[in-house]
DNA sequence: GGGGATAGTGTAACATTTTCAAAAATTCGG
DNA sequence: CCGAATTTTTGAAAATGTTACACTATCCCC
């Protein structure tokens, strides 16, 4: 029988958030995670999570994390994976956790209450046993963020506003897990027309050596009313 | 601050599940919806839903629901959407919603409690005001159902066990919102090398009149091992 | 047996993707 | 300052995939 809306619901149960956050460290896809400090999962690494206060909305729970963790609003792209109920049971009741995923450049974030939380980024090929049910949340997450990369050009969101097109293909590379011939990749995303050439070159010493590379931007404002209009980025 | 697992939470919030149910009659995506009796959304339409019991699994609160409706089990095809938690909030407290979606072939269903619970079929694109959030629900079910056609060949579960390719080809185009041409339609089903051939003829008299189509089925066990090796439907 | 309706079929133009290698720019060490 | 090493940059040809397009075949009904 469907009891819904006639029947009477149980209100015990508890809501947390938890955020699996990527990063790019120009090799390595990353994710941030949290050493716990009790039982019965001491010493182990987590999600960044916390418990919704009440009436506190699931996505406002999540931006709330960011900015803790960061010290600054992510203006968009935040995303809701999905509800995991499966594993955690707190001793009090049952808790539902509530995961999202977001994309941050490295280059721009401040660590605030880091060291307090034993945070650290772990690289997303070597994510060790997780407390709770986070193995499966980051199983998720990365399938979605293969996804979304194929699709929309998140990958933009992951390296600094000025990048080279081998810092872009080394991403995509570590992202879908597969390489692509300089030659076409090129052709591809310059056939966007979503790249800015910022007609001034890397410096070469700095990085690696040798020749300075062609720095480019991404032109948001192009993609916005590209978007609008039903584009696929389309790898 | 995080405060997992270092705070406790607290149990005040119900779960319930919805599910955007998808049936194919030959035309049109249809929704399953129910009626409410109860203020204060009497006589609105809104998704199959039904409370958590105590430490039930979400997925099986949902597997529950379909077969109440259906009076079997779906073996696989039910997969979690979203936890959703703005816009309803009961009278004794927060409601979160947690929504999933199902295909089914009208072919197979056994209408059980439909006349109690004033449950009926509705077309995807005329979906009414419903109760709660469950038009968001719809939209977001949309989607899904949308990119799942494109990669994996759900659309098979929406027809019967033998079907024409002219009713494939009605259903890609609805699901899809676009137009095939016949002839390529035909050609890019027929490389994927998934359609069994039945030969034998769709009785002409039965449906339409005139010419009878050819009837085929959907080759599962070969699509399953080509899944495996990471075979992507496409269109 | 003729008209009406749907099923079924192939080819050519066009677009996209894949494959492949050599030259240019810069750094470093001697 | 020059040669060796390293990395960036560039294009053309072949293969593959996609799109556009129209007539014949079959069956039912009258």
């Amino acid at each position: 029988m469907l009891h819904y809306p006639q029947e009477e619901p149980s209100f015990a149960v508890a809501l947390s958030t938890s955020l699996v956050l990527f990063g790019f460290d120009g090799n390595n896809l990353q994710v941030l995670l949290a050493k716990s400090k009790r039982a019965p999962y001491d010493g182990a690494l987590f999600l960044p999570s916390r418990y919704l206060n009440e009436n506190e909305e699931l996505m406002l729970s999540a931006r709330k994390m960011f900015k803790q963790l960061f010290g600054y609003e992510d203006p968009t792209m935040i995303e809701q994976l999905q509800a995991f109920g499966k594993v955690f049971r707190h001793p009090g009741g049952r808790v539902i956790n509530v995961a999202h995923y977001a994309l941050v450049r490295k280059s721009d974030f401040q660590a605030s209450n880091w060291d307090e939380n034993d945070m650290q980024w772990v690289p997303f090929t070597q994510i060790p046993d997780l407390a709770f049910d986070h193995n499966e949340i980051v199983q998720y997450a990365k399938e979605r963020l293969k996804r979304r990369v194929k699709r929309r050009p998140v990958g933009f969101r992951l390296l600094p506003d000025e990048f080279t097109l081998g810092q872009l293909q080394v991403l995509y590379e570590t992202a879908l897990e597969k390489t692509f011939d300089k030659r076409n990749f090129r052709k591809k995303l310059f056939k966007t027309t979503l790249l800015i050439d910022l007609e001034k070159k890397a410096d070469g010493r700095a990085d690696g050596q040798h020749k300075g590379s062609q720095l480019f931007s991404f032109n948001k404002e192009k993609y916005q009313k590209m978007k609008i209009q039903g584009y696929d980025f389309l790898f």
